[in-house]
DNA sequence: GCGCAGGTATTGA
DNA sequence: TCAATACCTGCG
């Protein structure tokens, strides 16, 4: 049983925040951080823009070029964490705390050992780099992403969830449906910068209400079904709305999130591919971008588009032929290979042209 | 208003 | 094991 994340139910639809921040008279606390001196092949901006499936984006910072910053969860307190690049090889890191809890000292190597797990800074991309060299297919994705790295999820249940709701779904509209959830059901954390959202809980998100109709009778009808805004299918989700339900629960009855980092990665696919709306590629998805396992190829109709474009003469392969190649040739670089040919399909054109 | 894109679950060979 | 189809929403 798993219980890690404490939420609060809001029921309150708070209109979206679509613009940058302004952090003119916050809070921020600077600090040197050891990151900061190491010198670490990384582009931040390309790696948050990148639109890796895991999370949606963080938001931008109006008054700082290259600066992003979320919420999340260090130490059981919920920090601000803001990074920014002014040149490649250099990342600056500041944090501020709520406005609730403005005393609270926190732990700076924590806030280093969770920034360099999630752009997996202790990464070597110029191994990567020497491995795409060798071969002609991939050399050219080199020059289109140096510095792209792994950008892993915060918070491996969001990740999950979001990668459910990713599912036969475009970009734009699950990132809107996963920040709806946090909203109405996450915890509302105030800082001086403005108010953010943690994600909720398996055991909040397993009982909300799934549709209008629930909600509805739930009101004992004394509500019009139009005003039915706080359940599911309100933020959007469609028919992925019970999946999402049924994987809340059994994370907070049946399996470990912790759990999944210990295991192989084969051990790890055969176990969420039993999650209800978790198929191949939602499944290597969240081991990639949520645990880190750098084997996983996820493999959707753009990997495939451009995989038989590149290996195949453009001869038509089925999805799992193509994952079943990108893990036999790519190996430990997978994950990564997968990333950079995305990214590189998109930059240079090809996407387009095998559209 | 209507066709289309996008993975998974289900059904039926 | 594989092919066909329904599922839901928002965009062009």
């Amino acid at each position: 049983m798993v219980k890690i994340w404490q939420g609060t139910i809001e029921l309150n639809l708070k209109l979206f925040k679509f613009h940058s921040l302004n952090f003119k008279n916050t809070n921020f606390k600077k600090f040197k951080s050891d990151l900061t001196m190491k010198n670490i092949l990384f582009d931040l901006k390309l790696t948050q823009e990148s639109g890796q499936t895991s999370q949606p984006p963080w938001q931008e910072i109006a008054n700082c070029v290259n600066g992003y910053c979320d919420v999340m969860t260090l130490d059981n307190t919920p920090i601000l964490l803001k990074v920014y690049q002014k040149s490649i090889n250099e990342l600056n890191i500041d944090y501020e705390l709520p406005i609730s809890n403005k005393s609270l000292e926190i732990n700076k190597k924590l806030i280093e050992k969770e920034i360099t797990r999630i752009y997996d800074l202790n990464f070597d991309l110029n191994k990567l780099y020497n491995h795409m060299a060798e071969d002609s297919k991939l050399s050219p994705a080199i020059d289109f992403c140096k510095g792209l790295r792994l950008f892993l999820a915060k918070d491996p249940f969001e990740c999950i969830i979001s990668s459910i709701s990713s599912a036969n779904n475009s970009i734009a509209r699950w990132t809107k449906s996963i920040t709806k959830i946090r909203q109405k059901w996450g915890e509302d954390v105030k800082f001086s910068s403005g108010t953010f959202y943690t994600f909720p809980s398996p055991s909040v998100l397993m009982n909300i209400y799934e549709d209008n109709f629930e909600e509805y009778e739930a009101c004992n009808r004394t509500i019009e079904t139009e005003y039915c805004i706080n359940n599911l299918k309100s933020c959007g989700v469609g028919y992925r709305a019970p999946y999402m339900m049924k994987t809340s629960e059994l994370f907070e009855f049946e399996m470990d999130l912790f759990e999944i980092p210990k295991m192989s990665y084969e051990e790890a696919f055969d176990l969420i591919l039993n999650l209800p709306g978790v198929g191949p590629k939602v499944a290597d998805c969240i081991l990639l971008y949520g645990f880190g396992f750098k084997e996983a190829f996820p493999s959707d109709v753009w990997i495939k588009r451009i995989i038989s474009h590149l290996y195949f003469n453009g001869e038509d392969i089925s999805v799992p032929k193509v994952r079943e190649f990108g893990m036999e040739k790519f190996g430990d670089y997978a994950g990564y290979v997968q990333l950079y040919l995305f990214h590189y399909a998109r930059k240079s054109g090809l996407m387009k042209k095998l559209k």
